[in-house]
RNA sequence: GGCCCCGUGGUGUAGCUGGUCUAACACGCAGCCCUGUCAAGGCUGAGAUCGGCGGUUCGAAUCCGCUCGGGGUCGCCA
């Protein structure tokens, strides 16, 4: 049979009644009658009826043979159905394809798990046969909703008056923030490369070199844990401008999702996006990434238990702590078993443990009531807005605790309570994160985003005296409690930078022999420049309703950091090792 | 590394307060019948010793311990 030009077979439409094509797909489903054949053949775009007559003999006995994933090309003529044998569940149902031909062009064993249906398979299977897995019509849906993504991305920042520039993949190690993947040089024995973990300093370089706005769909690599929105291998759309302000940075960056979801979800999203905070965003919803599809904001109940008698409270208030509050709607219908598990929530967050107070019609209710004022409790009801019928719960403990347990909490309520909307995506700003943060294990103050990020020009002076109250020039963007996205305005002046390395702890020698190529450059000319760097796999996810960014990757890493098709990653022959300087020591216990 | 969840024919599940479980159901698979189905239908059949090891018991898929595999999460993720 010669090769025609093909048609996909999920195209197909009563318009094209009368003609004759040429498909090629897979076996999705067979029905045969015996004296009638019927196939679903699927290719990318879909599938459409195959309907084999016994009048073309050589064809329909040929179509006997058929089974499921078989490779097929079919010729014959698109018709429109008998009437009363239209499909309307299908796109294609109101025609079939009459087969004149049939050629199998390849056989199938029988695959591990059905990949014409939508049932839940086991992962690790899924990963092992992906290629059957990517055949399945949810992952080419996702597959092709990423395209459309990325392409709108690409799209917009064109016409926007961006360049797309790629920056190296092999490139120089820089020890902070995550671990990086190295790579062996075998022309420089003993020295190593490292995959980026973001293309940050090519970026700010790019804008001393005057492409004052690149962006670049970007690879990236950080060998830490991988968790359901996190893989060691990810896709950034890194974008970084010149002559800029937080403003302009948020605005293109708001456009750019906008248009997204227009274009591609069909879904109108309002610009400019809300913005909270960071210090606010922690008071009102005890997290730095609120998923602001639903209210329950916390309350600060502090000024109004000032002085209590209650000891827990007194306890954590003399303490310095603070005490934060949350109200239920309709919180009453909560049993001790939901309160129960409410309090290991908070439990597992750090607190000590939860308070909970029901309003009754006249009065509130709680093993503790006994314990505080009338003026308290009437405080705790305007502070609340508490009316009969809800819940009130609250944590006292130091207040990054006490914020943190309430916003585990209140996450909690919301899942647990079906408070979550359906279908929306609620986009917000997360603004003037603090400079520093310290770190818990070794005590050291450290930046919380990177050492890059300009400080607030109002905070300046505190860098060296209080420098955990200095806020960054930083922004995250957080869509339905979903990171997406970090950026910040950048350090362009090498003094300032020195000044930031200095107050890291680093020597002068230090930061030159890590970033000397940064600070030189600044010193030609750096133009004043900030930028962000949304996270490709998170943004397909949540367009795509999925749990997991694997769902939305095609080659995807199991938590273990493996490829179970491939069995990335591998030994490697010992040749391969001498040649690169490298030798292996055993690992210390559980040897082999 | 910690905590939590899961592991039964090819797939998805039931069974799991121990005993006709000689492991059930659906899909898939094989054979036969069937000319308008679309999760086609009908009949027949093959296929798992219940992730592995050890223990408790007269008796274990069911209880216990260890272990392996997978997932979620905390730590980690400038």
């Amino acid at each position: 049979m010669s090769l025609t030009p093909r048609v996909r077979a999920g195209t197909l439409r009563a318009t094209d009644a009368g003609r004759a094509v040429d498909l090629f797909g897979w076996v999705h489903r067979r029905r045969d009658h015996g004296g009638l054949i019927f196939i679903d053949l699927r290719d990318r775009s879909g599938l459409v009826q195959v309907q084999f007559h016994p009048d073309r003999a050589e064809a329909f006995t040929q179509a006997g043979d058929l089974r499921l994933e078989f490779v097929a090309h079919v010729r014959g003529t698109v018709r429109r159905r008998p009437p009363g044998a239209e499909n309307p569940t299908l796109p294609t149902g109101e025609i079939e394809v009459e087969a004149e031909a049939l050629e199998i062009l390849n056989r199938s064993r029988t695959p591990p798990f059905p990949v014409n249906e939508r049932t839940e398979v086991d992962e690790s299977l899924r990963l092992r046969y992906r290629y059957l897995d990517l055949r399945r019509m949810e992952m080419t849906r996702n597959l092709e909703l990423r395209h459309r993504m990325v392409k709108a991305i690409r799209d917009f920042l064109d016409r926007e008056g961006f360049l797309e520039i790629e920056t190296p993949v092999l490139i120089r190690s820089t020890p902070e923030g995550a671990r990086d993947y190295l790579v062996p040089s075998r022309v420089n024995l003993g020295r190593f490369y490292a995959l980026p973990q973001s293309p940050q300093l090519y970026k700010q370089i790019l804008m001393v070199a005057g492409y004052d706005r690149y962006f670049q769909i970007a690879r990236c690599y950080r060998d830490e844990d991988l968790r359901a929105d996190r893989q060691n291998e990810f896709t950034q759309l890194d974008l970084e401008m010149s002559f800029v302000t937080e403003d302009d940075v948020l605005d293109v960056t708001e456009r750019c999702f906008a248009h997204v979801w227009q274009t591609v979800l069909g879904r109108p999203v309002a610009v400019p996006f809300r913005r909270v905070t960071h210090a606010d965003a922690l008071l009102r919803y005890g997290v730095d990434k609120p998923d602001l599809r639903y209210g329950l904001e916390l309350v600060d109940l502090t000024p109004h238990l000032q002085s209590t008698g209650f000891q827990v409270f007194r306890q954590a208030l003399a303490q310095g702590g603070a005490i934060r509050g949350l109200r239920v709607p309709a919180g009453s219908a909560l049993g001790r078993k939901e309160i129960d598990g409410l309090t290991e929530v908070a439990k597992t967050a750090k607190a000590k443990g939860l308070a909970f107070w029901y309003r009754e019609a006249l009065e509130w209710r709680s093993p503790i009531t006994k314990f505080f004022t009338a003026e308290e409790l009437s405080g705790l009801e305007g502070a609340t807005g508490a009316r009969p019928g809800d819940l009130v719960l609250a944590v006292a403990a130091e207040p990054r605790v006490a914020a943190g347990a309430m916003g585990a909490i209140r996450k909690a309520v919301a899942e647990r309570q079906g408070l979550i909307p359906p279908n929306a995506f609620e986009f917000a700003w997360i603004t003037e994160f603090p400079m520093y943060a310290r770190n818990e294990e070794t005590g050291q103050i450290e930046p919380e985003h990177h050492p890059f990020t300009a400080p607030h020009p109002a905070d300046l002076d505190l860098i060296e005296t209080d420098p955990l109250r200095v806020r960054a020039r930083s922004y995250d963007l957080v869509l339905n409690g979903i990171e997406l996205a970090s950026g910040s305005i950048r350090i362009h002046d090498p003094g300032l930078q020195q000044r930031i390395f200095a107050q890291l702890g680093w020597t002068k020698e230090e930061a030159a022999r890590r970033f000397g190529f940064l600070l030189e450059a600044f010193e030609y000319g750096a133009p004043p420049h900030g930028g962000i760097a949304p996270g490709i796999d998170r943004a397909v996810m949540l367009a795509a309703g999925e749990e997991t960014i694997r769902d939305v990757i095609a080659f995807p890493k199991n938590q273990q950091a493996q490829e179970p098709m491939t069995g990335a990653p591998a030994t490697v022959d010992a040749a391969q090792l001498r040649e690169l300087g490298l030798e292996l020591r055993p690992r210390p216990e559980r040897g082999a």
